[in-house]
DNA sequence: AGCACGCCGACT
DNA sequence: GTCGGCGTGCTC
């Protein structure tokens, strides 16, 4: 079974000095050498125990030993874990994504091998059976609680001592009394898994165009060729169906295939949506996940046990035996984007894991980046488009609210034709959304008698008022401090005043003007985990609820009939600032909040407020002129060279000294490449000065799209010194100048 | 990334 | 006199 012979070395693999290349997730420059003790078989991928230092570490078979320490110094490989070992794909996947985003391999790998516990073989659990024709002993009362867990015991599979007092809703405490009352059997338990999606359950019935996408999807499967398409198609055109089809398309090669989405469209509707369609849920990987769920999640995966994985960014490094097809949903998002330790885009490594492995992928969204759509124009991307279902959604009527001359009165934010219209949408029993992507009361404290700002001593940020829980928070490190009486500038008591408004504060607007409507706040930071999420969401369709002010977290794939206005308090928030990707974020975060309004049989009004009415993306949404709106944006990239028509790649200086960062980076700066096309600017202060305490300069390189810019980068640093207390970071393809 | 080694300030 | 601060450097 287990194959030594696909090294392409294997003499170091047998015979007396027996040595491999071990990979370690660690930020080290290479593999390191260890020896193999006798009577021990590793193939590439084994998943290994090695002693580094005065410590133990896991770390991955990467090949054959290099041979160029002497064999005196090498330590023996400590032990093998009885784990399939990282598939060759695998392995080269961490390889180009190491040497993509110029992250040391051993990074990279750390994200490969992020739960060390699965590598162990699992621990059985104690669960229990009801034990056939026990007595309950003399003297031993049978309690309600009791008796409920021995109904449960009677049907249905043994459970863990937890699950018991769960499902019977009283404490562990009593399952223990029962067990040693002698009713119960102890058994020794597995994990278990769950049910395997059915790849051969009939999928619901599709329109001819949804057919027809499927069919495509399919072939593409089923030729197990890499290819990239863009599935293109609006709110309710009916796109999940089609790519489940593909998902069914790899099951039934017995390949597994993964779902990327981004971290917050992962909700209960989605996978009581997939269970609907497959017969059970796809397992899932996101950071809410507990220790125990991400061991066993990743072990199975690893044993081929797991079909179908929806997950957030990360799940792209889960050990797949063999996978036959990625999904990218609502593939411009840009929560795709890793900003912390290694830096990279989900979408764009997704697509070079399917060129790798040889397998199709699907971009899947109704506002794609302008990337994808420029690689879909350019037929490097296949394009698959939708048209809006028959009898599905209508595009709600999208209106601009000119703030310039629709005022909301002072220390307000909702304008008249906006109160006007909720007025009329609570009248006609009808839900309405406020969307405002800004937690808290006020994002700016300031002093009325000196002016003073509330800042954040880490962060080039202001403190953000959050009235609820009585706190200022920096929404960048975490800082947290109280409310103050008076000003810490010029001790004046009582003149601190809010400015501007988060959606707390538009709840208390609403609660002003609307005194008897049921409102809640939908944020981050008020729902803590999807089940709070999920419950909220249950709640508005049980419409409960008929105004809901809420942040990014509501623009997501929730669908409620009953919503038919959708308002949004600051269509201009993501405008400013410069950003490259601002008008493009900006209009496809605001056409998916206004695919919110009036899905089934109502129609839905959306309503924008902003001071630049005139501005193409205001004009493109209210016309609904995508096309019209994605030609000029990708004509004003084109003429800057910017992406998708140029390259770029920023360095981030950052360091507790001011002024030797600012040294670094001047130094950099006098080192930087430059050609006819290839252009350096900076050091200039980056979009975070200050962030966390460290203080960051930022160096652009721009460069024509053709060009390769690790090397250059790479040549770049040699030639400046970098002291230790001071860290550069490499951002290939910057995403967000924010 | 850890973890040790190492060389200077305030403590039992 | 030691305890401990974290700067620097190594780990096959
Ligand atoms: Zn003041
Ligand atoms: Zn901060």
């Amino acid at each position: 079974m287990r194959e030594t012979t696909d090294f392409p070395a294997k003499p170091q693999l047998r015979g007396p000095d027996r040595r491999v290349a071990v990979l370690l997730p660690l930020p080290l420059r290479e593999a390191y050498d260890y020896r193999v003790p006798d009577g021990m078989e590793l193939v590439p991928g084994d998943y290994v125990e090695v002693p580094l230092g005065p410590r133990r570490v896991i770390g991955v078979v990467w090949g054959p030993g290099a041979g160029t320490l002497d064999s005196g110094r090498l330590k023996p490989v400590v032990r093998r874990f009885d784990v399939p070992p990282m598939t060759e794909v695998g392995r080269r996947f961490v390889e180009w994504v190491a040497a993509y985003t110029m992250t040391p391999p051993g990074f990279v790998l750390r994200m490969a091998v992020s739960v060390p516990a699965a590598l162990e073989p699992p621990k059985p659990m104690l669960a229990y059976l009801r034990k056939q024709g026990a007595e309950p002993p003399p003297g031993f009362k049978m309690t309600d609680p009791r008796r409920r867990i021995l109904a449960l015991l009677d049907d249905g599979p043994p459970r863990t001592p937890a699950e018991l007092a769960d499902e019977a809703g009283c404490g562990v405490t009593v399952v223990r009394g029962l067990a040693e009352a002698g009713l119960l059997e102890p058994v020794m338990l597995q994990p278990t898994r769950l049910g395997r999606p059915d790849w051969q359950r009939p999928g619901p019935a599709l329109s001819p165009d949804q057919r027809a996408a499927a069919d495509d999807l399919r072939e593409r499967v089923a030729s197990g060729r890499y290819s990239t398409v863009l599935l293109d198609g609006v709110t309710g055109s009916g796109k999940t169906e089609v790519y489940y089809e593909a998902i069914s398309a790899a099951l039934e090669q017995g390949k597994q295939a993964l779902v990327l989405l981004p971290e917050i469209a992962l909700s209960a509707q989605w996978l009581d949506r997939f269970a609907r369609r497959f017969g059970a849920p796809p397992a899932e990987w996101h950071s809410e996940l507990t220790g125990a769920q991400r061991r066993d999640t990743w072990r199975a995966v690893a044993k081929g046990e797991v079909p179908v994985v929806v997950g957030a960014r990360s799940a792209l490094f889960l050990p797949y035996p063999e996978l036959g097809v990625i999904i990218v949903d609502e593939e411009h998002d840009s929560a795709y984007k890793q900003e912390e330790g290694a830096i990279y885009h989900a979408r764009d490594m997704a697509v070079a894991r399917a060129h790798l492995g040889g397998l199709p992928i699907a971009l899947v969204s109704a506002t794609p980046s302008l990337e994808t759509k420029v690689n879909a124009d350019s037929h490097r991307y296949a394009r698959i488009a939708l048209p809006a279902r028959h009898g599905g959604a209508v595009l709600p009527d999208v209106e601009l609210v000119d703030l310039r001359r629709d005022r909301p009165p002072a220390r307000h934010w909702l304008a008249p034709s906006l109160r006007k219209a909720l007025t009329d949408t609570l009248a006609g029993g009808e839900q309405a959304m406020l969307f405002l992507n800004r937690r808290g009361y006020a994002p700016l404290t300031l002093c009325r008698a000196c002016g003073h700002r509330m800042q954040c001593p880490n962060c080039t940020a202001w403190l953000v008022e959050h009235r609820l829980a009585r706190k200022l928070q920096c929404h960048h490190c975490g800082l947290q401090q109280p409310l103050p009486h008076a000003c810490p500038e010029c001790g004046e008591e009582g003149t601190m005043a809010a400015c501007g408004p988060g959606v707390e504060r538009i709840a208390e607007e609403v609660a002003e003007l609307f005194p008897e409507a049921r409102a809640a706040i939908m944020a981050s930071d008020t729902l803590h985990g999807p089940r709070a999420i999920q419950e909220m969401v249950e709640s508005i369709g049980r419409h409960e609820l008929d105004i809901i002010i809420g942040t990014q977290v509501m623009a997501k794939g929730h669908h409620f009939p009953m919503l038919t206005l959708v308002g949004v308090v600051d269509a201009d928030l993501g405008l400013n600032g410069g950003d490259l990707r601002a008008a493009e974020r900006t209009y496809q975060l605001l056409h998916q909040v206004a695919g919110r309004a009036g899905r089934g049989e109502r129609p839905g009004r959306v309503m924008l407020q902003t001071f630049m009415p005139e501005h193409p993306v205001m004009q493109a949404l209210a016309a609904g002129d995508r096309d019209g709106f994605y030609q000029l944006e990708a004509e004003m990239r084109l003429e800057a060279g910017m992406p998708p028509f140029g390259r770029l790649a920023a360095l981030i200086v950052s360091g507790e000294d001011p002024t030797l960062v600012e040294r670094v980076a001047m130094a950099l700066g006098r080192a930087a490449p430059r050609s006819d096309d290839v252009h350096v600017l900076g050091p200039a202060p980056a979009p975070l000065a200050l962030l966390r305490g460290r203080h960051r300069r930022r160096l652009l390189l721009k460069a024509p799209r053709s060009t390769q810019v690790q090397p250059l980068i790479a040549e770049w640093l040699e030639r400046v010194e970098i002291p230790p207390a001071i860290r550069v970071q490499i951002d290939v393809d910057p995403y967000s100048f924010l």
